[in-house]
DNA sequence: GAACTGAAAACTGTCAACAGTTCTCAGGAA
DNA sequence: TTCCTGAGAACTGTTGACAGTTTTCAGTTC
């Protein structure tokens, strides 16, 4: 047969890996906030589906650093230290300066126009609307990452950047270096596209370093969070007002 | 009170994290073999559990890259084509070529004396033995990330060796480069300690393509596994013989 | 009023049974 | 023999109930 297995293809989808794309978009997008308890009877009867799939969407998600599980207290939209948000920048770091490396000696011109025209793209609609701002930041990187064609690679960089989401969402006032940021990234791909290496590196270097002082600044509250090598503290509800 | 919390310092451990923890080192340990589906009523009843629990440790450990799972079929440990080794180093150099800059400006001359240390223990151990020989090689790399003191940065460059190293397990042939691996490490450590930056980052680039050359060598069977941007194959139990 | 006590409520961890899908393999047709 | 067929077996996905822990809070004592 040619067309073979067209079953194969579309496998029904389970309630648990449904469960778990629902829950990670509920937390991104800030229906859950940080630092609050997901109660598994209540979340299980909205999304109208037993405790057992949804405790595994949980474990999940728990792996990709977006939830953190206490024994016996449940789990928790994880919160972000100020430590913490520099030490997913440094990895951040790691993984695209090492992808701007690969990208400079590996993707094609071809490639590489695409990225230009999309970030023209990007920045007239920014000019425009000004609005969403930061998603279309955190794409490029992908993009760019995505160019290295490395799927491990771009697999960590996608759970770095929803980490990082999600820590954005603890902000109050949000950064909005979009216009900046455009300018910068257009630089970048001028340079991938001369394939200067040790400059490209250095751009995304400086270009990160920015990113990173315009989230802590906007941060604000949690002061260092913590000592020089302390602890997490746990996750618990912080309920003011 | 002083000693406060006794009892939440050491929470019950539950048996889905425990079953994790075991179901991990078994597939590390080679128990299962990699491809093999893991049977639910079987696996739940060895271990002597339910499988709710069971099931919660294998998404967990999905989630980690140690499992595939798929739909109604189950999951298996997981296999890897040349190419997702390839990639893994790409990704394992992405980590610690960022540490090894990290670790050139932050780490103590003390904590660097201990890792020269703990090397001169490794080497005469395997002067004398020679046996295990590998877990070693991976151990410095990750106590060498440690002294970065970035968690986030651990525990990516941890996830990356345990699927490293289930992919060793798939290899007949195991590579013997312990020997000379703990002397690159020797000499990394001594650049470390001058705080040469470029040229300890140019001593881990060489020592991890040695590396990967060796682990590709010694793998042999699968060819270039795919096309340049093939898709990865459904991990199906192949039982030869 | 502030701090303690303990029983009830709420919730997570676990289990056993049911439902739907995939796999196996004997039986039959070409 | 080789290829199909389909009924039964085996297995995964899901559910609802039970068990043990944590939290809550009214009642009590200082």
């Amino acid at each position: 047969m040619s067309g073979a297995d067209q079953k194969r293809a579309l496998p029904r989808n389970t309630y648990s890996k449904a469960t778990e794309d629902v829950l990670r978009d509920m937390i991104l997008n800030g229906d859950i906030e940080p630092g609050e308890r997901l109660n598994e009877v209540a979340l299980a009867s909205e999304l109208e589906i037993s405790r057992g799939p949804l405790r595994e969407a949980v474990r999940r998600l728990t792996g990709e650093g977006l939830l953190t599980a206490v024994s016996h207290r449940g789990a928790f939209v994880r919160t972000f230290s100020r430590r913490e948000i520099v030490e997913l920048y440094e990895l951040r770091s790691a993984l695209e300066l090492h992808a701007v490396r690969l990208v400079c000696t590996r993707a094609s011109d071809e490639e590489l126009d695409a990225a230009d025209a999309m970030l023209s793209d990007t920045q007239s609609r920014i000019s425009a609307a000004e609005a969403p701002g930061y998603p279309q930041e955190l794409d490029f990187h992908l993009r760019l990452v995505e160019l290295t064609h490395n799927r491990a690679l771009h697999r960590a960089a996608v759970e770095v950047h929803r980490q990082l989401s999600l820590a954005r969402s603890m902000s109050a006032k949000r950064p909005t270096r979009a216009r900046a940021a455009v300018v910068e990234h257009s630089d970048l791909v001028a340079v991938l596209r001369a394939r200067e290496v040790d400059r490209a590196t250095a751009l995304m270097t400086r270009h990160l370093d920015h990113s990173m002082e315009s989230a802590i600044a906007a941060l604000g509250l949690p002061g260092d969070g913590e000592g020089p090598h302390g602890e997490t503290p746990i996750p618990l509800e912080q309920s003011p007002s």
